[in-house]
DNA sequence: AGCACGCCGACT
DNA sequence: GTCGGCGTGCTC
């Protein structure tokens, strides 16, 4: 028999199919097999089986072994990982690696075993404990005491009796040793309670206007606090009682244990979870539950759209806008579209949810492709907090050079004399964003990359925020030696500080990705703020979502129009979307809240409706300036990064790539919207100097897609990297 | 990706 | 005359 094997090397000169001979009659379609691959044994996966090879038979060598007996993958994600690689212009081993813990991958993380120490059956103690030694005390002990227990685990004892005592009664043959699978499950303190709440009328009439519908993708449109996660919860009951699966995703950080603990609450065991907070091991074994049948809902990140379930009926997408759901690095896939190719590939029904929807899906709701469910109305009936523009072009007229406005100032007063808490959002991580020499006016830049450094006060160092990479902070100008430095731009670090001189007696936490870098860093700043113990939280994007704190009555936000003004046909949709989450964070107790929006630009109609939660008028708007400046969803913008650590290849494989595309760009002119070629907005990053060449065509056309893919893949080499993406999110 | 093979400049 | 750089081809 043959095999068709995919290697798992990411590279495009190996991303083919390899014919390896077996006979081996565990080797299916979807396993996970080693092989011999030139001089070494790689990891690849069976994608085909058949009798007859194409490839010439003296060169076929065997499969060397097989890894595991069931496979890893199904008929169903051999399908989605050929739609990945398709729509995402990636290898097929990138696509694959989607499928599979990471710790699966070159045997990291294996089965875990617990050793158990046990009696030997019919052994008399009292015999036996006469024939140690006198000074064996530890022994004599550990053995009444498994002669009273029988068996016990080996760690446990170890740590009462010493591991050598142990080792000695086995030696001599009076205890054994023996292994069992061991099962690491998280949450493992969390009970499953059958709570079946009773859904109001509106829940009802969701519930059923997803499970009747012709159509299979439905949008539920609804408010922070209308009540979705109970419909959610309902239509994985029915699918559960169906006899089918479920899949349900949450933005990153809405993995909070309580989160967990609710659907734990509901499913109990039937529920897997997969997210980055887990153990390897923990991931494994949950991984596995799914693929065994053990547990039919996986939950989890954007990740978990791959779960290796079968039959899934149902997929639902909370916070179906949220950035997360589009990885920083390739294949940068979108959740949804694949989400809606699984849901059409086994007939399950897909759930988006979202008190902000993104363009995209509420065009295709209010055209008729999705079914769409409304649900306007806070279950509490509490009004959103209402919100104050703070003009700071007027505050920097007035001389108020700090990062508050008079406003914010007073209404913190106002917040911490009452005893309530606060909560200021900033985009912006570190001390100051850059560091400037007061003499010559140079800024400090990144070795490998065109970018200026941010200067982080807690470990004074300066950082690149794109590529990562760590210098000592200066005491000097590295150009022309003089000491005075001016920070430019304020970030979270220098904001606790700015209010620690205002408000001396404030407890103050931060938190961004510096302060939530250990495990479950996250949590415990959030929990240590929800229980009061702090009055002032300061934080980026990540405070955005997540916990309810009924004890904040105030939330600053201090650089409103910051992702306003990048160049992103999205960043007004962004804008929206973060402004309405963060305000949401206000008043959601007893007490109304308030927001204060700082902003440089006051009128911008972004704001405006963000301001008075406008989503219909700030649609309205949106759409009409997609449509007069042909971006999507009327078109489809289509990248191709050209990079290379060597500037001149990289700008000779631009100019023929240009040239090639050209020849397609005449042909086809009424199917171009958009047509050019430049240096990326990032010139250099880790190295690498960068191009691009882009374009924006007539939207779903897969065709030309393909056909541009194909003309610019053969320029493709060792010292010239190419990728193309499609309506990418990031355009760096 | 990782390796072998082969061609050309630089140097003991 | 040899060492070693890198461009090229190949892996079932």
């Amino acid at each position: 028999m043959f095999a068709d094997v995919i290697v798992d090397i990411n590279n495009v000169e190996v991303d083919k199919i390899f014919e390896y001979s077996f006979s081996d009659c565990d080797i299916k379609i979807g396993s996970r097999v080693a092989v011999p691959f030139g001089q070494k044994i790689i990891e690849g996966v069976v994608i085909g089986v058949k009798e007859v090879s194409k490839f010439d038979p003296e060169k076929i060598r065997p499969i060397h072994r097989l890894l595991e007996k069931t496979p890893a993958l199904t008929e169903e994600t051999l399908s989605l990982m050929e739609y990945v690689c398709k729509t995402c212009y990636v290898t097929r081993a990138a696509a694959l690696r989607l499928f599979l813990p990471s710790e699966m991958r070159k045997g990291k993380v294996k089965e875990q075993f617990n050793r158990i120490v046990s009696y030997i059956d019919g052994l008399d103690v009292n015999v036996a404990v006469t024939t140690l030694r006198k000074t064996a005390i530890k022994q004599k002990e550990l053995l009444y005491y498994l002669a009273e227990n029988k068996k016990c685990n080996f760690t446990v004892l170890a740590e009462r009796f010493g591991a050598s005592a142990v080792n000695g009664l086995v030696e001599k043959g009076y205890a054994i040793i023996t292994t069992e699978k061991r099962i690491r499950s998280p949450y493992k303190g969390i009970d499953a309670q059958n709570k079946n709440v009773e859904l109001t009328e509106k829940q009802k009439k969701a519930v059923n206007s997803v499970v009747n519908s012709d159509k299979s993708v439905s949008l539920l449109f609804g408010v922070t606090g209308s009540g979705k996660t109970e419909v959610y919860l309902n239509l994985i009951n029915r699918a559960i009682e169906k006899g089918k699966s479920a899949i349900m995703l949450v933005p990153e950080i809405s993995l909070t244990p309580q989160m967990l603990k609710q659907l734990r609450a509901r499913f109990g065991d039937n529920a897997a979870i997969l997210h980055s907070g887990l153990s390897a091991g923990e991931r494994f074994d949950e991984w596995w539950r799914l693929r065994n049948g053990e547990a039919k809902i996986a939950i989890g990140a954007r990740s978990a759209i791959f779960a290796p379930l079968e039959n899934v009926g149902i997929i639902i997408i909370d916070e179906e806008h949220d950035g997360s759901y589009t990885s920083e690095s390739a294949p940068r896939y979108s959740t949804v579209e694949v989400a809606k190719y699984r849901a059409e590939y086994c007939g399950a029904k897909l759930v988006l949810g979202s008190a902000t929807p993104s363009v995209e899906s509420y065009k295709y709701a209010l055209d008729g492709v999705y079914n769409l469910i409304e649900l306007p109305d806070r279950i509490n009936k509490k009004p959103l907090p209402e919100v104050e523009i703070a003009d700071m072009r007027k505050e920097v007229r007035r001389g108020n050079n700090t990062p508050f406005s008079s406003v914010l100032k007073t209404e913190l007063e106002n917040c911490l004399s009452k005893g309530n808490q606060a909560i200021i959002f900033l985009n912006q991580r570190g001390y100051s964003k850059t560091v400037i020499c007061t003499e010559c006016g140079h800024v400090q830049k990144c070795d490998s990359c065109d970018v200026s450094l941010t200067y982080h006060k807690e470990d004074e160092s300066l950082l690149c925020h794109y590529c990562g990479a760590k210098y000592k902070m200066i005491t000097a100008c590295t150009e022309c030696g003089s000491p005075f430095i001016r920070y430019g731009g304020t970030g979270t670090e220098r904001v606790v500080d700015e209010l620690k001189k205002l408000f001396p007696s404030a407890r103050i936490l931060r938190m961004d990705r510096d302060t939530t870098q250990s495990k479950e860093g996250h949590f415990k700043i959030l929990n240590k703020f929800s229980a009061r113990e702090a009055d002032i939280l300061v934080g980026t994007q990540m405070i955005a979502k997540g916990h309810d704190f009924p004890f904040v009555t105030l939330v600053g936000i201090l650089d409103a129009d910051m992702s306003l003004h990048f160049s992103d046909y999205r960043s007004g949709e962004r804008t929206f979307q973060l402004l309405t989450q963060v305000a949401g964070r206000s008043g959601r107790a007893e007490q109304s809240g308030k927001v204060v929006l700082q902003t440089y630009s006051p009128d911008n109609p972004v704001l405006r409706y963000a301001i008075n939660y406008d989503y219909e008028n700030f649609f309205k708007q949106e759409i009409s300036i997609r449509k007069a400046t042909a971006f999507p969803p009327f078109t489809d913008v289509v990248r191709i990064l050209i990079s290379s650590e060597d500037d001149d290849r990289a700008l000779s494989a631009t100019k023929a790539i240009y040239e090639e595309l050209s020849y397609i760009y005449n042909e086809q002119r009424e199917k171009f919207r958009f047509f050019g070629c430049m240096k990326a907005p990032l010139k250099r990053l880790q190295n690498k100097f960068r191009y691009q060449v882009l374009m924006r065509i007539n939207a779903n056309d897969r065709e030309l897609l393909d056909k541009v893919f194909i003309s610019v893949d053969k320029y493709k080499n060792r010292t010239v990297l190419i990728s193309m993406e499609v309506n990418s999110n990031n355009l760096t």
